[in-house]
DNA sequence: AGTAGTCAACGAAATTTTTCGTAATTGGTT
DNA sequence: AACCAATTACGAAAAATTTCGTTGACTACT
């Protein structure tokens, strides 16, 4: 198992494009890195080589062309993220760190709801 | 200002401590952060000079031994830890991040009130 | 079979972050 | 005034992260 380690930001620039367009070649993820930031097309390649050392990500060799997913879900690369940061800047208080983020972000009608949903599942109750 | 930069995570390790302390001396942070991992003086005295020079800390120079202090409050730390994170793992979904964090985390009785209370407040409605 | 085009492997340079050894400075004590 | 202990300054090594040039392999097409 892999003891969830967190992706460095150039991981998570890379993790962002697998997660939006599933499994994908080296060229695919480089085209749509390349719109955001000049970089090389090795460059990609040499980081997703990497990922794949480390397990982030894990390759489909069959083809010539190789096809790379990740390993984790983003929910679960969330938690890993969101468990490192608690645990860095907030004391491990999960509370604070989400008034925090309630304090200061907007929000949509419907999603305060969906969060006041979440609350009452939490709390165990019916409504 | 800051382009309220990222802190890195030796930095933070050195944040928290100056946050849980106020202005210290580097004597003491070193102390403090001993306990926690074996590491040399000059190392920490190091670290709060390139913080100084990075605007993250300011340095006492009245006396001969330095004090220093956070040029940020933890909140606003925070503040941009989060940021940092929505827009790299959350795909700016503010609401994503904080059901994530609801999602698998303990919180009291208590906190939940607290957090509903956010939320009728959010919403801009008395209860 | 030769050639052009695409790709993965590899190694290393460049950059950033972290660590610490050594030297210089200061203030108090003898 | 010389000494000592504690501190800061400085530079550079070590480690981790990010970038990419070059090479060799493979494919499709002539």
């Amino acid at each position: 198992m892999s003891p969830a380690t967190r992706p460095t930001d150039a991981e998570l620039a890379i993790l962002r494009v697998l997660w939006e367009r599933g499994p994908s070649t080296v060229r695919q993820v480089f085209e749509v890195m390349s719109e955001e930031k000049e970089l090389g097309y090795t460059t990609v390649l040499k980081m997703l080589q990497i990922m794949n050392e480390k397990g982030l990500v894990q390759r489909d060799i069959t083809d010539r062309v190789h096809t790379f997913s990740t390993t984790q879900t983003q929910t679960q690369t969330q938690q890993t993220l969101l468990d490192d940061l608690l645990d860095k800047a907030f004391g491990g208080s999960s509370t604070s760190l989400v008034m925090q983020a309630l304090a200061t972000r907007r929000a949509s009608h419907e999603e305060l709801a969906e969060i006041r949903k979440l609350l009452d599942l939490a709390e165990g109750r019916k409504r």
